[in-house]
DNA sequence: GCGAAATGTTGACAGTGTCAACACAAAAAG
DNA sequence: CTTTTTGTGTTGACACTGTCAACATTTCGC
């Protein structure tokens, strides 16, 4: 059976299922999606759903995946429209990913809530796998240019997203609608070229944080 | 009436309540947290626990106290054992945070997910803040002694948790019951100390991450 | 056209959080 | 010491949820 263009009983389903889960989270919040809700707004009955997915926790697999493809377009067009050097591309890239998590406050905690939960199956790349792919060339760029220290790039790629990604975090639980001020991104975007720059060479591993002092 | 040593009924049942509650989520994981589980686990009928909190909701926010309490201990303990300087706190602090993450995974995990559901109420500073609290002043430690550069604290405090936060996040979800291994931590606790160095100058803040190219 | 598969609907069930009504123990009041 | 009031735990019930089996309808392969 052809699933392009609207065919079928209700047309292609599944995304609409998809695209209303997302509108609802956005709305009400993860707490309200219910299949039931979803349904009187996609029109369409309680368990229509399960002719396209497994389960609740299936769908939000999908929603997440959307979600992560909408975050990897954005992060895209921030990449185009970047200065041309290193910094430039890093800076973009972060500050694209901080408000990106605070525009789509909801969306972006499902992602990473479900992306979470999806640890067996998920052989496929994924759109998440491959916004941190951006990530990591734009960090082996820099090491090409010598504008960032050598070794694992994966290691730095990893270490750069996990900060934007707390920071991200944070400043959702802090600030409620909050634009971003610059002078907080700026800081950020210097923490970030400062410490994965030339001066941090990997050196020798100092001797392991262990107790230096004796039980009472 | 006397709250202390086990007396009354059942004895202090709102703490029996909490630690269950905390076990369950260890043993099965958020998603088998139940009224009805933590009864029958607690000796007590589903219902006893609407006598000391307001919904189930709160008893989370509660169970997430108690993790962070727990939590500032071991920062406590971490802080006392670590070498003298502030590049060996800083350093024990962000493995202690890491660490405690991947040994209590669903423990960590509610403590943050309550602390971001409950924001109306909240007025005591709450065992989080203190934790956040010791962490600015190591910070303010290393401001006084030259090793950090100048600036407002709390915002380089908050740059550093996050930093650290997101490693935790990630850990958790890249390696399943992984140990921490040290040239990671090194070269994570080297990203922090270089990035929030003298060499990170505030300086002029940069011209604001705009669109450069044209749209076509 | 026809059987088979895909897709959507209804009824039902176990499990959940929550509340009102009740039962009892402990403290307070007399 | 008795009575009253408050704190604490239990039971019954309700609306709501995810999920499945059985049924209805549409589309596809032949």
């Amino acid at each position: 059976m052809t699933r392009s263009r609207a065919a079928y009983h209700h047309g292609n389903l599944r995304e609409v299922l998809v695209q209303t889960g997302l509108k609802v989270i956005e709305k009400h919040g993860v707490a309200a999606l219910t299949l039931r809700e979803i349904g009187v707004q996609a029109g369409v009955s309680r368990t229509a759903a399960y002719r396209h997915f497994a389960s609740k926790e299936d769908l939000l697999c999908a929603i997440s995946e959307a979600g992560f493809a909408l975050f990897r377009r954005d992060m895209e067009t921030s990449m185009a429209e970047a200065p041309a050097g290193f910094p430039g591309r890093l800076r973009a890239m972060a500050v694209t990913y901080v408000r990106f998590a605070l525009r789509h406050r909801a969306r972006f905690t499902v992602m990473f809530d479900a992306a979470r939960a999806r640890e067996p199956e998920c052989e496929t790349p994924g759109e998440g796998e491959l916004a941190f792919a951006q990530l990591e060339s734009v960090i082996r760029g820099g090491q090409e240019t010598g504008e960032v220290c050598a070794g694992d790039t994966k290691l730095l790629a990893e270490l750069v997203w996990a900060h934007i990604h707390g920071i991200s975090i944070l400043r959702l639980a802090v600030s409620q609608s909050g634009e971003l001020d610059e002078a907080f991104l700026h800081r950020m975007s210097n923490l970030l070229l400062v410490g994965i720059g030339r001066a941090n060479v990997p050196g020798p591993v100092p001797a392991p944080v262990q107790r230096k002092r004796k039980k009472p």
